[in-house]
This record gives structure tokens, sequence and C-alpha cells, in this order.
DNA sequence: TCAATAGGGTACGGATTAGTTTCTTATCGA
DNA sequence: TCGATAAGAAACTAATCCGTACCCTATTGA
């Protein structure tokens, strides 16, 4: 059959043309091409021809893993996405949120920003359902606990304790996410610091 | 050609079996597929002979309008999306908040949510770049300019005039479109009155 | 050393989709 | 009334992509 996949200068199987790799390695190729094709082609044209390509490898194999593209598109997904701990006790209301809005931002990152394509490309998708019970769904619930106890410390007002302001972190992170680069560090600690102390510790 | 398209019960069709549209109201059925489709099956698997079916017409009707599915998809973006109006003269810091964020909030909800995808789905896509041009960006300097005003008029601190804060209800807007329905006026409201305003005149 | 396993390459058939062409006939305005 | 226009249906060709099968040989561990 003839295939459109584009020339391939992966460095690796350039600089060792018969070098076979196996195991995470190979996985690990496979799902970085997943993640930068579709930043470079999009997911409406991501196919199984181009990511093997990208990978330096076959379809056979992918085929021997995999069942389809929507599969591996969600393994590789499943296996970046990070969890979303509860903070370590005793920390203060601003490390708390650090904490949790870190791990919302490395869900962008693992991916190289691709998070929120995988999400939005298929309809009902289990990308999307994914990300939410992985990372979305809890981190919203650790951000509304993290408020409940500084609520309990007398730190903030009960009122505050409210979807709406758990959302702000994640809500900004996704939108930089979206406009790309992924959000880096700096800008989890500007959420912390110049939106949600002064909201939630306002008189 | 044998084609996969569902088969359709579009009610216009159904009822009118042999009537013919012409002009807009051709266009609109064509362009209410389209977010219809994206939302039943997904942007990844919309395709030509879909959106003639949805919208009771034929594939040669779309190319007779339209080079590529990507320009069809285009061209509905951008029959639809609002541009977003200076706030007039005169009014509260909140009032002008709420004008400018129900336009971002009609950027939604006007494709039936579908923005988003049309957005995350082909790589450095044009319905981002339009998106961006008609909605985000000027939106974006649309607040900036209304918290500049704030400023002179003494509402609020220089230093809340940011690009972070400026982000907040587009980021939360975004965020509801998402993890959808689109939003409604309600959030707009709870958007301005739970955090811009508590978060822009704390003391 | 050697056999089992599987990586990587390639060819193949089939399905899907793009895009075009032809035809009939509804629509509309002169 | 009538002719021009174009909607809608359907058939067609071509391209793309899926998914499988086969082959050679690198890798690995007994």
């Amino acid at each position: 059959m003839s295939t459109n996949a584009p020339a391939v200068q992966g460095a690796d199987q350039a600089s060792h043309p018969s070098r076979r790799r196996r195991g995470p390695a190979l996985q690990e190729a496979i799902f970085s091409a997943v993640f930068d094709q579709i930043n470079e082609i999009g997911y409406a044209r991501l196919t199984m021809d181009r990511i093997a390509a990208a990978a330096g490898t076959s379809k056979a194999v992918l085929y021997r893993r995999w069942e389809s593209r929507e599969s591996l598109v969600l393994d590789a997904l499943r296996e970046s996405l990070p969890t979303v701990p509860e903070p370590p006790a005793g920390q203060s209301l601003r490390a708390d949120l650090l904490h949790v809005l870190e791990a919302v931002r490395s869900a962008f990152t693992v991916t190289k920003g691709t998070t929120f394509h995988l999400v939005a490309a298929e309809a009902g998708g289990d990308c999307r359902a994914l990300a939410d019970e992985r990372v979305f769904v809890p981190a919203h619930r650790v951000i509304l606990g993290v408020l409940g106890r500084a609520t309990g410390r007398g730190e903030i007002s009960a009122e505050l304790v409210t979807d709406l302001i758990a959302g702000i972190g994640p809500a900004l992170l996704r939108s930089q996410a979206i406009d790309g680069p992924v959000p880096d560090p700096a800008t989890v600690t500007a959420i912390v610091d110049e939106i949600l102390l002064p909201l939630l510790t306002a008189r």
C-alpha cells in the first residue's frame, strides 16, 4: 500500500538505523509521537501511519498493541496524566493551592499541551472522561477540601467555598493551555498570589 | 457512490419532501448541521456527506459553495461569532463587565457549544485565529479598558489591571463551555458578582 | 550458541471519504 | 407563462486510510 506518511528524521532512527526498541522505550516513543503529531497536524489528521512514522516504527507494531487509533490515544493519555494527590497536612492555604494547581498544570505539560485537543476531538469521548476522572474532578474536590479546611481555621469565609471559586485555577490553566504554550510554574504562582489569595482573604 | 451517511429525518425535508431552500434559509440549515454534527459525532468524524445529510441537502450544494470541509466549518464559525462591542460610556464597572462577558458567552452559545472543538481540532487552525481575532483578543482588550477606566475613577487599584485578572472571566466561560452545556447568563452574573467584583474592590 | 519473540518494513485488499459530473425539477422573477 | 438558476439526488472516479499478513532479522535469555 502506498502511504503518504511524511519522511521521518527521528534522531534515534537516523543515528541507529538498525536499532530496535522494545518495552518502555518503544512505548515512550509512540506516545511522544502521538502528542507531537497532534501539535504538528492536529487531531483531525492524525493517522496510524503518521504516528508510526513519527515514532520510527511500523503500523504492525501499533496494531499489535492497540486495536485502533482511538485506543492508542486513550492509552497515551492514561499513561501520561498525573493523579491529584491530597496536599500534606499542616500546610498553609497558599501551599495547598500551589500543590493542587501544580498537578493540574502538569496535566497539560505531560501531553505537550495536547490534553485539551484530545478531550475536544471526539464526541462523548473517552479521553474527556479520563481527564475528568483522573485530573479535573479530583482537583475540584481537593480544592474544595482545601478551602473547607481554611474555613475551619478561620482563614476564609465559608461562603467562599463554591464551585465557581474552586474552578478559577483550573480554568485559567486550561485557558493558557488552549492559547499555548503550556503554562509554566510561574503561572500557577501568579494565579494563587494575584487572584486566589486576594479573593479569598479580602475583607 | 454508496454513502454511509445516516438516514435523515430532518423535519423540514420530511414535511416538505419536494421543498427546496435557497439563500439564507439553506445556509442556516447547513451551518446548523455543522454544529449539530460536531456535537453528535465529534469534529474528527465530520464529513461533507454527514453535513449534507443532516442539513437535508446534497454534497453538490456544499461543494458549489465551499471548496472543502475546513472552509465550510470556518465560514460557519465566521458567520456565527459575535463581535465584542465597547460598552456604552457612563456605566458602572459591574455593568461593563457584564456587557463584555455576555458577548464572550454568546461566542459559545451561537455555535451550540462547539466553538472550542472547532478551535482545537486542526493544528495552527484558521478557526482558532478567527475566534481569537473576533472574540477573545478584543474581549481581553475591552476588559483591560474597562479596568483601566475603573482605575481612573478611583474604583480599583491600578495594580489590578493585569492580563491574568482580565483573563478570569473568559477562562471560566471557556471552561464551562468545555464541560458543557454552554454557559447561561446566570453564569456571567455569578462570575462578575462572586469573583471579579470582590477581587477588584477588596481592600 | 540457539531458539523464541517481536520490531520494523512492505505489500495487499477493503472501506471510507473527497470531490466531480450528470440529471431532473423546484423556484423565482421577468 | 416561461426561461434561467440552482437545489437535491445519485453515480462515478480517485485518493486516503484502515487493518492484516508476510517476511527478514535484531534482541534476549536459557
